[in-house]
DNA sequence: AAAATAGGGATATTTTTTGTCCTTAATAGA
DNA sequence: TCTATTAAGGACAAAAAATATCCCTATTTT
């Protein structure tokens, strides 16, 4: 059970968002070149930000992403709910039914114990995705990069886009 | 990203030998029928079970798997571990080392904020799921399940353990 | 008008999961 | 000793999911 490769490029994304001057916006190009992934697959997990109102987009030259609330609004689970999807990681396929002991109409009362264990762990993940602000990936980024290095890399991206 | 419905398998059989008489073992055909599994496919779970050490097994008739320890010192972390593997569930590629403006020698000092906030989140999970133990499961399962079904369901079982 | 963009549908490739089949060695019981 | 039963594990097949690629459309900027 591996998340998908789409997380950590849309965390990368959104990090480099969060650093894009009031009212700019960065194509999927940009984007894609930068971190050096498939242009056309990265913008399926940015059409997925997207559909989740984390980002805003425009068309045209010029055009592209930018955050749709402030770094301090947007969550590590936000990101990784919308690339992954909100389903939880346990599935539950109620194997007690195939008891052959049970009565014929026995009915279970809500979901087995073994799946709201599972569950329990899953929410724990999640909560800890919750904590985390995207604001704080960057502030740690911003202090572990090389000034010069974070910079640079802003105008490099700033310089793609229109 | 869901785990190998192995693990659900994996969770209701140590939850049914835990409750097995002292020396006796139970088949993979039992625990498959009882749980209306596919007999070959849920032998790979038990197999990940025994290689992990979670459970001693015998063969000939009569043989099969009982727990290699006591119920209280079996976590829910060690059977999820045994079928789903201990790989992290968040796989840093580095992209950042494709970023076009990092000096060409420049060399990462250890992993970078994305995979750490990921991997404490994949962490938490795993230590809830360390904090409960088999034994809990089994106290659940005991209050929630009927009597008369909890008993028959061990006859029934036993029936086909030689 | 032209160039660039996001959105999204269709399709293909690769990997993982799920499942089956078969052989081998060990064991229990008749 | 013989037979039935078992776990272990290798080989293989099918189904599902992840990872792409390609192409068309509508929109927007220049």
């Amino acid at each position: 059970m591996i998340l998908k490769s789409q997380v950590e490029w849309a965390l990368h994304c959104c990090a480099i968002l969060a650093g894009l001057p009031e009212g700019r916006y960065l194509s999927t190009k940009a984007l894609a070149e930068f971190h050096g992934l498939p242009k056309e697959y990265l913008s399926k997990a940015l059409q997925s930000l997207s559909q989740a109102g984390l980002v805003d987009t425009t068309l045209g030259p010029s055009g592209g992403y930018r955050l749709a609330k402030a770094p301090t609004d947007l969550t590590f689970l936000d990101i990784v709910e919308a690339v992954e999807g909100k389903t939880r990681t346990f599935v539950c396929t109620n194997i007690r039914a195939n008891n052959p002991c049970r009565a014929p109409g026995y009915c279970e009362s809500g979901p087995c114990a073994v799946a709201r264990i599972m569950w329990e762990a899953d929410e724990a993940w999640r909560g800890k995705l919750r904590s985390v602000r995207l604001s704080d990936l960057v502030d740690t980024l911003s202090k572990e990069i090389p000034a010069e290095l974070w910079k640079k890399s802003f105008e490099w991206v700033l310089g793609r886009a229109g």
